[in-house]
DNA sequence: AATAACATGTAACGCGTTACATGATTAC
DNA sequence: GTAATCATGTAACGCGTTACATGTTATT
């Protein structure tokens, strides 16, 4: 059950609301992560109260409830993080996708892939000034939601994609540019151009 | 709905039998971009055919039926390849749990990350072997369960796991050997010692 | 003869999404 | 005053997991 750990997570970060907690998700955690709406977050710190994880710290305007996490809930987050199982589940539309890609002919697939080209180059800027903004705050993670490591994590992740997507493009070229032309036998069979050359540390 | 999808992607690929379809789920889909179990695979496989999206080829031992892709299939699954949603539903207990190792303090941090280190490493040393062993047999993709594309992916991915871990291993070094040492505000703010330089192309 | 692997099916339960529902406060 | 945003809640439905259930074929 992660979206306890994970409501737990962002508690550890400071106290907030259903409400902030909601749009944290959309924010930061969405696209990469995990992903709750207001439907089930509303009841699950309800329970996380009931188990005496969280707490409620403050109440405002429009029946607002800002929550804590506890003594309690802190140990429980460690707790789950220090143990991990031992095969994860991954539900990930896009990398299915990528992995289908294969079924596609050269056009098709080309068509595919210059969309994610350009969408990772953009997303890539958005979150460098992102990071280059926190960083010249001179706190240290100010405006990161999770912290510089997993910032790192997001940026080199979208390197990752970006540089791929460039590749696959590049060997999968239209019919005439290319030695063997469309999905051949042969075209499949090219040498790896800009591919990374080292193995682990 | 990206189970259907899921299932003409491998069909599309070659014929299968529910069993068949469960295996490739278990060893080539679920590290990295989808999971389903029987239970859910040979009710899907009877809706499809009722669609009209796979047929059953073949009715072997033991009860067991063979389905095809039919051209109806093809064709959805290359409409759903290429008219992606604007955002993607992300679920990855993984990566969750590497937004939320800033919750932790230095030496759990540590803790969880060293395990990431190493079997990042063990991972991708499989999987260049997978590649190597496939390449050599000169038959294009052969043994690659989503071809070149997929597999590079992978390999590329597990390598910006394996790179971003050591990283954040060596940016959260245990007291003493580090300018600032423990959590403090001041070791985080180290600069990036070998993380990728360029920029999108 | 026994065991492992092959092969399929379904029921119960829990998690997640969509849709429905309501009201308060702030900004223009 | 009106629209946007803040703020919470729940019901119905669909997807996914766990567990229950059964029988066949190949291997040793």
């Amino acid at each position: 059950m992660s979206l306890r750990h994970a409501l737990l997570g962002l508690l550890a970060d400071e106290p907030a609301s259903g409400y902030d907690l909601t749009r944290r998700f959309e924010k930061a955690l969405r696209r990469y992560a995990w992903h709750a709406q207001h439907s089930q977050i509303y009841p699950e710190l309800g329970r996380l109260a009931d188990d005496g994880l969280v707490e409620v710290v403050a109440e405002g305007a429009r029946g607002r409830r800002t929550y804590a996490i506890t003594d309690a809930g802190r140990a429980e987050l460690r707790r789950w993080l220090l143990h991990p199982p031992e095969v994860f589940v991954v539900r990930h539309e896009f990398v299915l996708r990528l992995f289908l890609l294969s079924t596609l002919d050269t056009a098709d697939a080309r068509a595919m892939l210059q969309p994610i080209v350009e969408e990772s180059a953009r997303e890539l800027t958005a979150l460098r000034e992102a990071i280059e903004k926190s960083d010249a705050t001179s706190l240290a993670d100010a405006g990161l939601p999770f912290g510089r490591l997993a910032a790192e994590y997001g940026v080199r992740s979208l390197e990752t994609l970006h540089g791929w997507a460039v590749w696959a493009l590049e060997r999968t070229e239209p019919a005439g540019n290319r030695r063997a032309g469309q999905a051949s036998v042969a075209a499949q069979h090219a040498s790896r151009p800009d591919g990374p050359a080292t193995g682990p540390t």
